[in-house]
DNA sequence: TTGAAAGCGCTAACAT
DNA sequence: ATGTTAGCGCTTTCAA
């Protein structure tokens, strides 16, 4: 078997072909600027001809774009994440830039380790989904003036873009619903001590059993880590305890 | 509230700060080739004090490479693929490469467009999930000689780099199980048409049934599509047709 | 309307 | 051991 290697045609091999300047060239695909109509369709379909397509890493250096946006989350195959991964990457394919997807395992150090591998590619912003309240990387990010928004995170000090949900609001209309079936012994097991969404769930525990006039007890809360086991240890727990929860989060 | 611009800085800088050519800095940097120990420090030192991260648009045009790799998958919120993308992800992390999760919904007109889109992205290779069996596109990979694997997908007349599993095997148990516990009426729903692997599951089904003496009967196989909607009409129609299947694939 | 030249930031071949 | 030069492929002044 012998390999065709067909190199990559520049913008080089189309002025070329169409006897313009590589300068001409750009400006007739670009479809701005002045450039003669017969020109301009010579070189439209000289580059059709030879299936030039122009290199974004070329354009990229050039342009200071890389067409891209980096998401960090803590683990795809979480199945909080994949029809969230979904609904952004619709989007950018829509705008034609490209998702690159980053698992951090709920590790800061790999998060921060992701969070440099990112900035060294320049991407055009960054989604994360991930980061604990208190990472230093965010700070840095806002000062590099790289365009990210946090999702699901604050950070407890740095005021960034967020997109989230209402977790205190959600908790309360949780707790509320089962008070109305008459459920009184109601335990909590929280998330993640890093995570603001966990802390804004607890927060919204806790304001709601005040106000039904329940009291927080200790044997009713337990802590969790957002992993299946964490969810069976807790149940577990509770159970031995012989109490028998009205919710689980 | 001022913004602080802070341009990147590049090897100019580092080469400039420490004294010395930028070639010299890209090479003790590098930490190949011959640099004096106390020139390499030096740089390194000066690297360290400014921040220096090489431009990775810049290294890839230079070097030709990406560091990155595009996955083709139908949808990644189907929860087939979520695993494999985390398995992926894992990899690559590993090797300092980033990964690019493309949807193409089980379209050949969206497949196509990404294809040719992570080609004008030089990607350093490609995973295709989703390709349809007698996709065009495929061909052209390789004549471009772009590195790539099919997943889970065979294409029906060029001969590539596959992973994938025992679909017709798998199948074949799964009927003999059913046969052991007395199930003689086996119904199976298809998969998509272009699928390969719906093909080879669907022909596991007919030489097992074949091979216990069970005919297969039109009224016993159904066209589905992945979808859970084809699959609650499918099973809606055995349950009309008064069958109770004993396998829903 | 077109082309020449510069430059994005880097690495490698080639002097020195 | 270090520096000079060229060039990856593109876009954008600027000049013609």
């Amino acid at each position: 078997m012998s390999v065709v290697i067909r190199p990559k045609v520049t913008i080089r091999e189309v002025a070329l072909a169409s006897g313009v300047a590589r300068s001409t060239v750009s400006k007739a695909l670009a479809g701005k600027a002045y450039v003669r109509p017969e020109t301009k369709t010579r070189v439209i379909e000289a580059a059709r001809r030879l299936g030039y397509r122009a290199s974004s890493l070329a354009r990229g250096l050039r342009l200071q774009q890389t067409w891209s946006v980096g998401l960090l989350l803590a683990d795809v195959s979480n199945p909080f994440f994949p029809d969230i991964v979904r609904g952004i990457e619709d989007l950018l394919w829509s705008r034609e830039f490209n998702l690159i997807v980053c698992n951090t395992d709920y590790r800061k150090d790999k998060e921060a380790a992701y969070l440099r591998h990112l900035l060294d590619r320049q991407l055009d912003g960054l989604i994360l989904a991930s980061t604990a309240s208190d990472s230093d990387e965010v700070l840095q990010l806002q000062e590099q003036g790289t365009p990210f928004v946090m999702l699901n995170r604050r950070h407890k000090s740095v005021s960034t873009d967020y997109v989230g949900m209402d977790n205190e609001g959600g908790v309360r209309a949780t707790i509320a619903h089962l008070h109305a079936l008459g459920h009184r012994r109601i335990g909590f097991i929280k998330g993640r001590a890093d995570s603001s969404a966990a802390e804004e769930r607890f927060q919204g525990y806790r304001s709601a059993m005040r106000a039904f006039g329940l009291s927080v007890e200790d044997r009713h809360v337990t802590q969790g880590d957002y992993s299946i086991e964490s969810g069976r240890d807790a149940a577990a727990h509770f159970l031995r305890a012989g109490e028998l929860p009205g919710i689980r989060l």
